[in-house]
DNA sequence: TATTATCCAATTTTT
DNA sequence: TTGGATAATA
């Protein structure tokens, strides 16, 4: 029977699938068959006769348990393995043992969104001035504190030399939050995780007690494991080191998040007993596209050597794509995809489009849909973020734990019931007087002197129905939903919202209720309390079904895990990729090479990376240039689709001589250019969204006549002092505009220029990012 | 108090 | 362009 499960794998996986005791080190390339290890190693395990409870298995995703889960009862039948995420397994633990740290096992798991509303509520209630920063940044800090084990104490003290206004507000709010959700009995996500971790370092029994219990703990994806997460697997693995775990330093992507890649770095030093496994073999990609992989992540510094190889074939030449504009981009990869399928190669579920940014979506959808090629979009917590859905899900968290004031303060007046900020201020205030929660202070209405007699009777009347719904807190999840959307008048409320403006909100009431009937069908426990944690820690990712037959759209940072035949990674742009925010940081722009790299090490057979002369972001559509990443890559075995001249005739970052991709765009400064012709001059429609996808070897083609078309406009030197009114310019962030006026002399030289989305803005000249444009040759 | 207008800021986000 | 958070108004 071992043989069965051990005879697929190679001597390299077979090594680490039958290391059962003492700690392992997994370090698995992509595509290398990790997963395949992971789960037959478990099936080993079990089949030496390890009983499955005393294994516990960490993911990140609940995808991932998943997937795991459903794998090895492939291989182990019937077997009841606990699998779950860091999150859940967490809040599992919490239930039992809350009660170490304060909490009462019907606590709440706030979102980013409620902690921000409960961040805000702590701040204003302790009158804290924000003074120069923002909530967010404050809810950054303290979430940064979290992932490394600071609690607010922790904080003052590691901070006290530090006199940012940002660690100097965070010392003051931090407290105060902290005891804002222990009142309301809530915790944020970065709190499941430190409340574990305080909870087993204060408590050695506990500590004790469970590291018996889990004798073999397994975790993937270690490489983004904050620490948090370190301190309570090494709790969980003291006495007993049977600790393994799997993952890539190349595919950390979420160090902004607090992970903290030197826990897989340093493993071997916190175990030195640790077996290391190098999985190096690819079996999922091209040769050609590995190497392109390869020579990318090679250009980082912080770095463990790794060899990469493959006995695939060496497969299509990965392309290298420019387009004038992502319309073209999106075009062009729509009328790819369906002409593949259309000749029966593929089908759409081969496709996947990646994305540094969720924006970019927007194009690659209007392509799709005017292409009609059915396509999904992975984004990460669309269903359960609808106001909707969360309105509701805050009438249900409030009858679970009516001590969560962040879901009462968001439904008391919801529909309007006439509580208004005035009330509800009185009764915050009431509430801080007597140390009460929100719905404790409303029960004391009639006390309270400065509210309206008006005012009090809606609270009242508040109090009631959420004591009636109460009365339901036993019965069907589904049931009781159905009761609130009846009985707040939440139903009414959002039906006449539909009725007047056009909208399906409705539809996402039924949805939701349609989602707690499939939860009371599939788990067996079907609490409204598993009911709200499932919520909480489940997001739509992670039923992503690459079943049905559509192609797939999503962030690089979503892939992750994923593989795909063909992929597109689109936007491959300066300020995109790397991200503008990570230009500064040589350890954020290492990270951004990363990201690319696990979009790129995605690929099966085909891959295209494209970027584009001009984007439309955020509303303003300005010059784009491609990414230094790409100048990275081995062009010279790639098919670049690219203006002549090629990457390096737009230099890096500077601004030399970018434009020179644009000048066309420049000449029609004067002119309405939001619909530029110029390139894609085949086009016979004015109207953007039904143009004639372009195909990709005519946009090449007519790119490489513009790029001479465009033929001896230079770039003006950056230098040039002699700006005057009446001359184009460019500017960093605005792009192409027209000096009006000058006015002011030496370091006070002011220009005025009106850019082209007629905006007016005035610059010194002496630190102005602008470049002259001017058309006088100067080669 | 409730609706409407205006302004502002804006990655990625396993949970 | 979008959404969220305030400010202005009926």
């Amino acid at each position: 029977m071992q043989v069965d499960i051990l005879s697929s794998l190679t001597a390299a996986q077979r090594e680490a699938a039958t290391h059962i005791d003492g700690p392992l080190l997994m370090l698995a390339g992509p595509g290398s068959g990790k997963t395949r290890v992971v789960t037959h190693r478990i099936a080993y395990m079990l089949k030496e006769g390890i009983q499955a409870r005393n294994i516990l298995a960490l993911t990140f995703t609940n995808k991932a348990a998943e997937e795991m889960k459903l794998r090895i009862d492939r291989l182990i039948p019937g077997q009841n393995l606990w699998m779950g995420t860091f999150h859940s397994f967490c809040a599992r633990l919490l239930r039992q043992y809350g009660n170490l740290v304060g909490l009462a096992d019907n606590f709440s798991i706030l979102d980013t969104k409620d902690s921000k509303k409960a961040l805000q509520s702590a701040t204003d209630e302790a009158r804290i001035d924000l003074s120069h920063t923002s909530i967010d940044t404050v809810l950054w800090e303290i979430s940064n504190a979290k992932s490394n084990l600071r609690t607010s104490q922790e904080y003052e003290r590691e901070s006290a030399s530090k006199f940012s206004g940002v660690s100097e507000v965070t010392r003051q709010i931090y407290p105060v939050y902290e005891r804002f959700l222990l009142r309301s009995n809530a915790v944020d996500f970065d709190d499941l995780l430190l409340h574990v971790a305080v909870m087993l370092r204060d408590n050695q029994q506990l500590r004790h007690d469970l590291d018996q219990r889990y004798k073999y703990i397994m975790v993937d994806e270690y490489q983004d494991t904050n620490l948090a997460q370190y301190a309570i697997v090494r709790a969980l693995s003291l006495s007993n080191q049977n600790l393994s775990v799997t993952g890539d330093p190349d595919q950390s992507i979420y160090a902004w998040r607090g992970a903290s890649i030197s826990n897989i770095l340093e493993f071997e030093k916190d175990y030195p007993e640790a077996r290391v496994v190098r999985l190096e073999q690819n079996y999922r990609s091209t040769k050609r596209i590995l190497r392109a992989a390869d020579d990318l992540i090679a250009n980082n510094k912080q770095r463990k050597q790794k060899e990469l190889f493959t006995n695939n074939g060496e497969g299509e030449p990965v392309k290298l794509v420019c387009f004038p504009h992502p319309n073209d981009e999106a075009d062009a990869i729509a009328a790819r995809i369906a002409s593949e399928v259309e000749r029966g190669s593929r089908s759409l579920r081969d496709y996947a489009v990646f994305y540094r940014v969720n924006a970019f979506s927007r194009p690659l959808e209007h392509a799709m849909m005017k292409q009609g090629i059915p396509y999904q979009v992975v984004r990460g917590l669309e269903f359960f973020q609808r106001k909707e859905v969360k309105d509701l899900l805050s009438y249900l968290q409030l009858i679970n734990n009516p001590s969560n004031d962040v879901a009462f303060q968001r439904v008391v007046n919801l529909p309007a019931r006439g509580i208004g900020k005035t009330s509800l201020q009185h009764i915050i205030n009431h509430a801080q007087r007597y140390q009460l929660t929100m719905l404790e202070a409303c029960r004391e209405a009639g006390l309270i002197e400065s509210l309206s007699k008006r005012a009090a009777t809606a609270i009242n009347k508040f109090v009631t129905l959420i004591d009636v719904l109460t009365v339901s807190i036993h019965m069907p999840v589904s049931e009781l939903l159905v009761d609130v959307v009846e009985q707040t008048g939440y139903g009414d409320f959002v039906d006449a919202q539909d009725a007047k403006a056009d909208e399906d909100r409705r539809g996402n009431v039924d949805e939701l209720i349609n989602a707690a009937r499939e939860f009371e069908r599939e788990m067996n426990e079907s609490t409204l309390e598993a009911f709200l944690e499932h919520v909480a820690l489940v997001s739509d990712v992670d039923d992503l079904d690459i079943d049905p037959d559509r192609v797939t759209l999503m962030t690089m940072h979503a892939a992750k895990g994923l593989e795909f035949p063909s992929v597109f990674v689109v936007g491959v742009e300066h300020g995109i990729i790397p991200h503008e925010r990570s230009l500064e940081d040589a350890a954020a722009e290492e990270e951004e090479r990363r990201l690319l790299f696990v979009g790129i090490t995605r690929a099966e057979q085909q891959l295209q990376l494209s970027y584009c002369q001009r984007r439309t972001y955020r509303g303003q559509t300005r010059i784009a240039s491609p990414s230094q990443f790409l100048y990275e890559l081995p062009r010279d075995e790639m098919e670049c689709h690219i203006p002549a001249g090629g990457l390096s005739a737009v230099s890096l970052g500077g601004l030399g001589s970018q434009y020179e991709l644009e000048a066309d765009f420049i000449e029609n400064l004067n002119s309405d250019f939001d619909v530029d012709q110029t390139l894609v001059n085949n086009r016979e429609d004015d109207n953007p969204e039904s143009q004639i996808p372009v195909p990709l070897e005519d946009i090449a083609a007519q790119l490489q006549t513009a790029a001479q078309l465009v033929g001896k406009k230079r770039a003006a030197k950056r230098d040039a002092a002699s700006f005057h009114s009446g001359m184009q310019v460019l500017h960093n962030d605005y792009g192409i505009g027209l000096i009006l006026a000058i006015t002011g002399k030496g370091a006070k030289r002011t220009a005025t220029v009106k850019f082209a989305n007629h905006q007016e803005r005035k610059f010194r000249l002496a630190f102005a990012p602008l470049t002259p444009v001017n058309d006088s040759g100067d080669d």
